[in-house]
DNA sequence: TCAAAAGTGTTCAGCTTACACCCATGA
DNA sequence: TCATGGGTGTAAGCTGAACACTTTTGA
């Protein structure tokens, strides 16, 4: 009964399999989509894509090399979010999975040279989720959370976005993200122009009234804004 | 070459020892400090406290076993921060650590009942530290950056502190956490009585001059701050 | 009566919010 | 010339920073 005993190591410790789940995050059909798997091929359950560390690998590089053979290419955004080791989650098996989220542009979902690599994928409506196996659902519930904290105070949202967007469509991110679609589009703006993290190019993208400005990032901007105090 | 084998889970995954790495703060002396134990008999290395996480236990549960054992309470606030999994972090060995912050009043170290139990540890000041075994240092980093961003947010402040304690005391406690020594006292509390938290107690703490009131958290208190939006 | 520390009120600058307005294009 | 969406300026109100002030105790 002396807990001791395993704080001073004396016995052989167990063994686990420690598996990296991801959850994809993309914009597209004005809304925000993570990519799902079938948990078992033709049931309604659901699952995130995950992906078992390798021997010698570190749980960042399994998450991109999951990335790699699930979008085809490894330049993602990619964040740790929590680990996920409730004895029970997975009935049993003993798994501990550490989770991440990746942001994505859709526009390269179409794009990439080998499409057929993303097919395992279905892109499902954070708003609208199907039933998820184990504790996915939480997963994504706390990845949603921490994506829109952070996009608070980072501007991560443009990872979500083509290379060339306009300032409605940066805003639509925002608003489709933090489910809030009452942001004021010349204070939006404002924000933006003083955080000077954007420069115009000379093209402009076709609407239905006016042609709206098209912008980039910066290649030099500084992209985590510095926290401001929340309290005291 | 086909990556997309592991991710099936044709192959029979790696096995890995996993163990729960701590960062104790409490607050004394004027002073943040964190619980440290020597790495080896007589050497000059630190390294935090760990404990493998035991077959049938959620990394939170080994957390809190782990301070029972070494605070002889586990009424400890305690945050799981990040998963440290590099292969080369631990020279010929490979283990996967999930790391805690954990906040401790000081009183309670001398008050409790098995006062011996917490003999192992050496506080040190995180404005002064050791050098640390492995990542230690990075953790602990780590875990000062999130300690910070979170007292911003919500009120985990008066964890480190004793039940009844004067404004005075909690400001400090921020001053100290923040490294910033430059907050305004009149403003401090006035934002300390919008955020109607605390109460007032009969007492008064005897100090230099005028006696100070005591407070205490509201039983009923939010202590979770909404946050505000950083961006846009 | 003085030092020390507790405790409060007031001002001003800067930011957020709300909203009104103009501009450029296609039908 | 009208509908549609892009794009901007400004006044009102709120928040935070700075600072001066009063109060209560012990020496």
């Amino acid at each position: 009964m002396n807990s001791a005993a395993s704080l001073n190591g004396t016995d052989s410790p167990p063994c686990f399999e420690v598996v990296v789940d991801t959850v994809i995050f993309t914009l597209g059909d004005h809304d925000l989509k993570i990519g799902l798997v079938e948990h078992k091929p033709g049931s309604e359950q659901w699952r995130l894509p995950g992906c078992s560390i390798a021997a010698a690998e570190a749980p960042d590089a399994t998450a991109r090399r999951q990335m790699k053979s699930l979008l085809g290419t490894s330049e993602v955004y990619l964040q740790q979010l929590y680990t996920f080791g409730a004895p029970e989650r997975i009935p049993e098996r003993r798994v501990i999975s550490v989770s991440y989220f990746a942001l994505f542009a859709y526009e390269r979902l179409h794009h990439h040279d080998n499409q057929e690599q993303t097919e395992g994928i279905d892109w499902h409506s954070v708003y609208d989720l199907p039933p998820l196996a184990f504790d996915h659902g939480d997963i994504v519930d706390y990845a949603l959370t921490r994506l829109r904290y952070k996009i608070e105070y980072s501007a991560v949202a443009f990872e979500l976005l083509p290379d060339e967007f306009t300032l409605r469509e940066l805003q639509e991110a925002y608003m489709i993200i933090l489910n809030d679609h009452k942001l004021d589009k010349a204070n939006f703006r404002k924000k933006i122009r003083e955080a000077d993290i954007l420069e115009p190019i000379s093209r402009y993208r076709e609407t239905g009234g006016r042609p709206a400005k098209l912008y980039r990032v910066r290649p030099d901007a500084q992209l985590e804004v510095k926290a401001r105090r929340f309290f005291p």
